[in-house]
DNA sequence: GTTGACTCTCACGCCGACGTGAAGCTTTAG
DNA sequence: CTAAAGCTTCACGTCGGCGTGAGAGTCAAC
């Protein structure tokens, strides 16, 4: 498929799918004018791109995970035994991120309970 | 207390608490000499600030929260009612967030964790 | 009075993940 | 054959949360 196509079935933007090709996540095969040729399994690549990015993740480090969970879904990657240290930490990482994200949540959730307590009329808290 | 004391006791920089009072976050009265001083209950207020800069609030957000749980501790704001649609649209962004890390969680785990059923030899995986 | 630590206000720099034209080639539809 | 999509490569713009000086005032100690 080409990159219209693959902008429209995964909701990412073109400039977005060439900046990852830029950034050596993707690697589509060009037709001789010059045109990106996407294969299927790319699909989920830019999915798994996407979640990734959305848990802090950046575009180097993706780069760095990517070849070890590679491809078609049927072999994964050797998981390039150096790249141990790295996972882990950004692990760490988003561990600590989602408990920040919790105790967040948990303030938020005591703004919004507070008034049900000080005032007398019942206030539909959603 | 002055900039230099609330930026050790809290570890954020100087620069930052400039910042968060550019934002409108920090309402720091000032001396005659121009020098802020801080009252102790901004060391919780900068806490707070962190705390949601860290969920992805960004600061304009974070001005319109802060009132709703301002000051000493002792009377929470009235929680100013319009707010409410904004907080649990917050909420919500946060839960999902927490769902995206969570799922790129799994996905780091998985990889981890991969080699032990395709190697013969155990791999310490940490 | 002078040194040194502390503070002040500009104001430009940075970074990462793109957005947004611009100018030109390719492919498809009629 | 021609128009309209669709694609290509530059290359500059953006946004938010600060970092990092520069140049100058303030304050306590000696």
């Amino acid at each position: 498929m080409r990159i219209g196509e693959l902008s429209q079935r995964t909701g990412i933007s073109q400039r977005a799918l060439r900046y990852y090709e830029e950034q050596g996540l993707l690697r589509p095969s060009r037709r001789p004018s010059g045109y990106r040729e996407y294969d299927p399994a790319d699909l989920r690549t830019v999915r798994r791109i996407r979640m990734l990015l959305a848990a802090g993740l950046n575009t180097a480090t993706i780069a760095e995970i990517l070849p070890c969970i590679a491809d078609d879904g049927q072999s994964r990657a050797p998981v390039c035994p150096e790249l141990y240290a790295g996972l882990s930490r950004e692990r760490d990482r988003i561990n600590d991120a989602i408990d920040e994200f919790m105790a967040a949540r948990a303030m938020l959730d005591a703004i919004i309970a507070a008034p049900q307590h000080l005032r007398s009329a019942g206030v539909s808290t959603r």
